[in-house]
DNA sequence: ATTGATAATGAAACTCAGTTTCATTGAGTG
DNA sequence: CACTCAATGAAACTGAGTTTCATTATCAAT
């Protein structure tokens, strides 16, 4: 049987403030070519909120990205945040993820490969993973049902390594 | 590369009205032996609800419940409902599915294995697959970031068979 | 039967993440 | 400078889910 191969993608990779600013140009242009067609600007409002998201090291929530984007600017409303987060999601760069709290979290799809994710319920960390052997037993089961996968969520929710050598042997 | 092996486990197979009755007697013990751990009573309320469940040929919601046992007996609270729906889920009986219309479904997780979900965006349909191929993979990518895995969610979401045919070439 | 303790219930109120409204501001055009 | 319309943020609204609370049912011990 074929080996899996799985990655731990967060925390992600560091990069040299020079790739950074190489990684934001690309990204912000592909946003402002979304906007464009739609007959949209790209302010610097949702440039700020485009901004918070890249520069996390983790799955923000809407109320984080807030949070983050009013740092810099006082002013910024919720609303704006949750349009620009809507928006994003519209030209595929920003795919929400599932939580253990109510709230959504929101990740880049950006530069990554689809991934799926493990989510402690005791200490709320996201674990990003690959298995291309999954996706390809996903693929031939929707196949074999005459059905057309747009987008798939597969959480698994559970104990992270951390939080059972802290608790001790209690699962 | 081994094959998958996928069923389709709605609408669920016909049962005889003896078999019926059969089964619900088993259900009903054990969601009575549960209740008697906690101190607490197989009510005629909380029959009700798990009945619903039980006759259902599709995944309710709890409103959907909540109208359904509400034909029976006109009294029967929202709250109750709710109460129950959440007694089934802790006691293992009853799950939890996503939707797309933002309010939860339940299924009754009694007589089946454990099976994932498609997910129809035009329609709402919720086709369930079982893929021991996916579970496989699963099981060892989890082993191998030391998590231990509750449960899992994985919900494919997209277009059926039938809606597609019905729509046309467009997607 | 009567009492007292506690489980159970349902109507209504509340929560709160998410979403919309609306008056105002800003950016661009002729 | 008008004029248009995208964009914004404060505040109001929404609605699934959840809790409160006054009332009712259950049942064990008199
Ligand atoms: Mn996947
Ligand atoms: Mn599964
Ligand atoms: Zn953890
Ligand atoms: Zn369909």
């Amino acid at each position: 049987m074929t080996k899996t191969a799985e990655v731990i993608l967060f925390p992600r990779n560091a990069r040299t403030p020079a790739q950074f600013q190489q990684w934001l140009a690309t990204v912000l242009q592909t946003f402002q070519d979304y906007l464009v067609t739609r007959g949209l600007t790209l302010t610097h409002q949702r440039e700020a909120v485009l901004r918070c998201l890249m520069a996390a090291q983790r799955h923000l929530s809407l109320e984080d990205v807030y949070a983050e984007a009013r740092r810099k600017d006082r002013t910024i409303g919720r609303a704006t945040v949750f349009r620009t987060l809507r928006l994003l999601q519209e030209c595929g760069l920003v795919a929400e993820v599932g939580s253990t709290d109510g709230r959504a979290r929101f990740e880049l799809k950006a530069d990554r490969p689809h991934h799926d994710h493990m989510i402690c319920v005791e200490c709320g960390r996201i674990l990003e993973f690959e298995s291309p052997m999954m996706e390809r037993f996903q693929d031939e089961a929707v196949k074999r049902h005459g059905f057309v996968a747009l987008w798939h969520r597969h959480e698994i929710f559970g104990r992270c390594a951390a939080c059972r050598r802290l608790r001790g042997r209690a699962s």
